[in-house]
DNA sequence: AGAAGGACCAGTGGTCCGTA
DNA sequence: AGAAGGACCAGTGGTCCGTA
């Protein structure tokens, strides 16, 4: 049971009165809504109404105590819900560190949570596995989101958190840089991409520094091990390697230019 | 380029006159075969007329050196070859450790030795990967069997590895057991298949004495690492592990009642 | 325009079953 | 019958692009 673990993480405090799974079950709804359309049908959480009677199946199915997180602008505060269809998360914008994320947006601190969120539930599939005698996945497969989606973390999919893990990567390596890059990000007034772009930058750096191997330094830190090296990223050091000269940085990974 | 190695390693004698891969491209045919069927239109190695004029692509092509294998009867030694199709790799038999098998069939060494030519398919693979950097494979994976294959090591074959891989195992966790089985069950005149079953047995006791985690006992072998761990096996652990009592083995592996 | 994520797709792990 | 392996299939990693 993560729940209060992640619960106690809130950091952006707008949620309004954060309730547990089991009241929200019995309450027969979600929790609050802040949605911006009130919209259609029920689309979302129709997994609510259908839980009982799983169970036991050979499936990836969480436990009863469900995994809901309302933290910080996350679409989870108090608000007119019910019917809900369309609904996506609030878009990311650039904060400093610590920083709450003003209207319907979403602070970094907050995405970089998300990922910390994603090994709980790895953490719980592996231990499902283990006890089933099963293969067990050491990395965040289809399966971990799946299972993520079932224990009601609705705002965690793939497209989202394969798209910034760089980011992560960064806060993970040189969580100074990764600190300073925002502020400075914030301050110039860029959006989310640009940030996300500019992240690649100082990882090229770092794996310059570490003999090019950006496997290798994923899998030694504990945190970021268990995600896959994005694409871009591997490429973008293997270009670099053959292109670097003996000339190479020794300082914080912005000497080196980047075609970018 | 091990071919030379892998030459160098064959152990059945039976092979007339191992002919390396350039005279063998150069002679317009395969080498020497011995078919039971003669049979019809080219089927086997239609590669060969194909070989030039590929590389350079993005893709799994080994190099120019074809990796032939002529050892032991492994369809391999002169014969009538020539339009060849529907041929099949000689069936295993049971042999003894050293042993060289009779007539049209294969003997165990030889089984064992091919898991050591797609550990050597695999590091090639690794090592292009690396140079393009490109995800690096850990395990023998459906890209490596490609390669064999292109690479001329058309007798290794995915369904073929995977079904004796804990045959493998056992003889790389403990040859001396290993090879007493199989005199034990060449003796007897028991088939591949008996003998195969009986392989688990012993297999499910070196688990039993490691605290049952198959998946730890086999990335910690440096070559049973790169191969999977069978399905079945890892039932049968995870099923003794719930069984086995207090009164559990300190023997050999063979105190234990298995079901079969 | 900038961004979130449903849904698609090529190639995977796994092995069945038509074949000889 | 015993056995080898082509070929299939469910679910994967990866990310595009229709959506809001």
């Amino acid at each position: 049971t993560t729940a209060n673990v992640l619960d106690a993480l809130s950091q952006e405090g707008l949620s309004e009165e954060p309730v547990m799974q089991q009241e929200k079950e019995a309450m027969g709804s979600v929790g609050g809504c802040t949605w911006d359309s009130v919209g259609l049908a029920e689309g979302r959480r129709q997994k609510t109404t259908t839980k009982t009677s799983r169970r036991g199946h050979q499936n990836d199915d969480p436990e009863e105590e469900g995994e809901e997180n309302d933290e910080g602008n996350n679409n989870g505060g108090g608000g007119e819900c019910g019917s809900t269809e369309r609904q996506r998360e609030h878009p990311f914008i650039v904060t400093e560190p610590g920083e709450v994320a003003r209207g319907k947006k979403n602070g970094l601190d907050y995405l970089f949570h998300l990922y910390e969120q994603c090994k709980d539930f790895l953490i719980q599939v592996q231990n499902i596995a283990k006890d089933r005698g099963e293969k067990c996945p050491t990395k965040v497969t289809n399966q971990v989101f799946r299972y993520a989606k079932k224990a009601g973390a609705i705002y965690i999919n793939k497209p989202k958190m394969r798209h910034y893990v760089h980011c992560y990567a960064l806060h993970c390596l040189d969580e100074e840089v990764s600190n300073e890059l925002r502020r400075v990000f914030k301050q110039r007034g860029e959006n989310v991409g640009a940030w996300r772009q500019a992240c690649y930058k100082p990882l090229v750096g770092i794996a310059a520094r570490q003999g090019w191997d950006i496997d290798a330094i994923f899998n030694a830190h504990p945190r970021l091990s268990i995600w896959y090296v994005p694409t871009k990223l591997r490429q973008l050091c293997h270009a670099h390697r053959n292109t670097v000269t003996g000339a190479a940085s020794t300082s914080l990974g912005f000497t080196i230019n980047l075609p970018f």
